[in-house]
DNA sequence: GTCTATATCCCGATAGAC
DNA sequence: GTCTATCGGGATATAGAC
């Protein structure tokens, strides 16, 4: 094999691989949009600018098509909690990654799962990629909380578990959306509310 | 016509309303489990015991049997904000209204909307009768709202209508299936904690 | 009004030429 | 690997007998 052939080789990896990414933001989009069941893959060839047989040389099926884009946003959410800067608190740390959540959901970057057992859970189950991201962050974000809770910043008398799944519902908030269609904030704004009945509550202090 | 031929009409309507209301509930109860698209016309007729083409003819289409769940849904909501007794403070009657829901939820009678738009959204904003309890059901609880933001009883720094969404968005709130399905608490205890993280917010106090 | 049987359509997935 | 064309399954909705 010749120099000529491993860079030939390699571009077409490359654009083989930019296609993949193309793809996938596709499917981001359209599942944040829409929602998995909602979501065709018609739509998603149409979008890329490919024929449907072509997506199935990339992807074995509409659940796999779909649990790579979860796959990425699960990694970007590993990417954001690890760049936290070690000196801040815990609390600190947990309300920066709840507000990223809820700056992506907004930007309609947040892919939204099925609402109930699908044929997606079993897939996503099944991917390795997937759920490793999915205990790393909840090791590391219940470390957090459990810190947090410690030094009197977080409720105590709250099971950390229930804070940790309080935190993921974030992710799929249908409050960012009506306020957003309301057109009355802007998104700052709406996260900073969203933010706020999160951690403050709704009472008065 | 003679008074036989009334009674015989009469009896054969009660019959006729009793299996429609037995065929809402099934819906009712088949929405809260899997959610509109998931949910199959075949599957109400099973579970009711009738043929399918016999569904169609008390209604016209999957929209319109989706609908009437949420029309006796949101009428079921309308009579338990009517029965708040007067002299409750409105944070009182807002955190009843609130656990209520949560309870419906988590006895899997709360029927869930498509996370979108989708066929059912454009039925039910053509649906007096949903739209009409809807308004009925924001004007109650906004004022309410309203009223303990003025006795500074809520956080007056939140727009009211953003507190309503929260309301509104308990409806689904995944974390009460999330603490359910780990089996680890009893269904009031669930209710409590996601009733203290609306109100009183995860940080201590 | 209720049934069985069927029309019609949509969607995920594949065949086969290039 | 990409395309066009198509299969096969499943879902909504309807026809027509009783």
């Amino acid at each position: 094999m010749n120099s000529s052939t491993v860079v030939k080789t390699s571009f077409k990896q490359q654009m083989l691989k930019a296609r993949e990414v193309a793809i996938i933001q596709t499917v981001n989009r359209l599942l944040a949009e829409k929602g998995f069941e909602a979501m065709t893959v018609d739509e998603v060839a149409a979008q890329v600018g490919i024929a449907k047989a072509s997506l199935y040389k990339h992807f074995s099926s509409k659940e796999d098509l779909a649990a790579a884009a979860m796959v990425l946003v699960m990694r970007r959410a590993q990417e954001f909690i690890q760049s936290q800067p070690a000196q801040a608190t815990p609390l600190e740390k947990l309300r920066a990654v709840v507000r990223w959540t809820l700056q992506v959901k907004l930007a309609g970057d947040m892919p939204s799962l099925p609402s109930q057992n699908s044929t997606l859970r079993a897939t996503l189950i099944a991917n390795k990629d997937y759920m490793d991201g999915l205990m790393d962050v909840s090791d590391r974000l219940g470390e957090w909380i459990e810190a947090a809770q410690a030094e009197g910043a977080l409720n105590p008398a709250l099971p950390a578990i229930a804070i940790l799944y309080t935190f993921f519902a974030r992710a799929c908030d249908p409050v960012l959306e009506f306020l957003k269609m309301g057109g009355l904030y802007q998104d700052e704004q709406i996260v900073d509310f969203v933010l706020s009945t999160c951690f403050e509550g709704l009472n008065a202090r």
